[in-house]
DNA sequence: GCCAACGTTGGC
DNA sequence: GCCAACGTTGGC
């Protein structure tokens, strides 16, 4: 049982919390990860039931949003067959895809853990995301992290 | 295969 | 909206 977590950044204003509560099933497809090393942790390592941290970036108070997890394994991303999609990979093809997603089911939708709260304990330090320059959307979170996360972040 | 130019990310 | 940091592209 080798559970991984994650954290997967979500522009609010493309899907938030919100749009994801809202959806079939709380269930999203995390379309358009157009990363080399972020699709490779979709496609070679996400397994169904895996944590993920839903984070909030590029927006105005940029932090985890909810608690969710895998509910798929990863599949060819369709946006990059659609030519009217921003996401549109003209090199990619249905024989051999480039793209790929997993499905993402809302477990809980919490009060925001700032970005800003995130930095004030020592436990969280090393996350990736707190890294400076980190630009990765996709980043594995250490069991550990998750856990004080869960126990001391998460309001019940 | 180097690397300059360019595009993107995302906090601030 | 700025811009530092980083990833990708493409000429050579």
């Amino acid at each position: 049982m080798d559970m991984r977590y994650w954290l997967m950044k979500s522009e609010p204003g493309d899907v938030s919390i919100d749009d994801l509560a809202n959806f079939p099933n709380q269930t999203v497809a995390w379309y358009g990860v157009r990363n080399y090393q972020a699709r490779n942790f979709m496609r070679d390592q996400m397994k169904v039931g895996d944590g993920v941290l839903f984070y909030h970036s590029n927006c105005k108070v940029p932090g985890i949003a909810g608690i969710a997890h895998v509910s798929s394994v990863a599949y060819p991303d369709a946006t990059q067959f659609d030519a009217k999609n921003k996401y549109f990979d003209p090199k990619a093809t249905r024989e051999t895809p480039r793209w790929f997603n997993v499905d993402v089911q809302l477990m809980k939708k919490i009060d925001i853990i700032t970005l800003e709260a995130m930095r004030t304990y020592p436990e969280l330090a090393n996350m990736r995301t707190l890294q400076k320059g980190n630009r990765l959307s996709i980043t594995p979170v250490d069991p550990v992290e998750w856990k004080f996360i869960l126990k001391h972040l998460v309001g019940v």
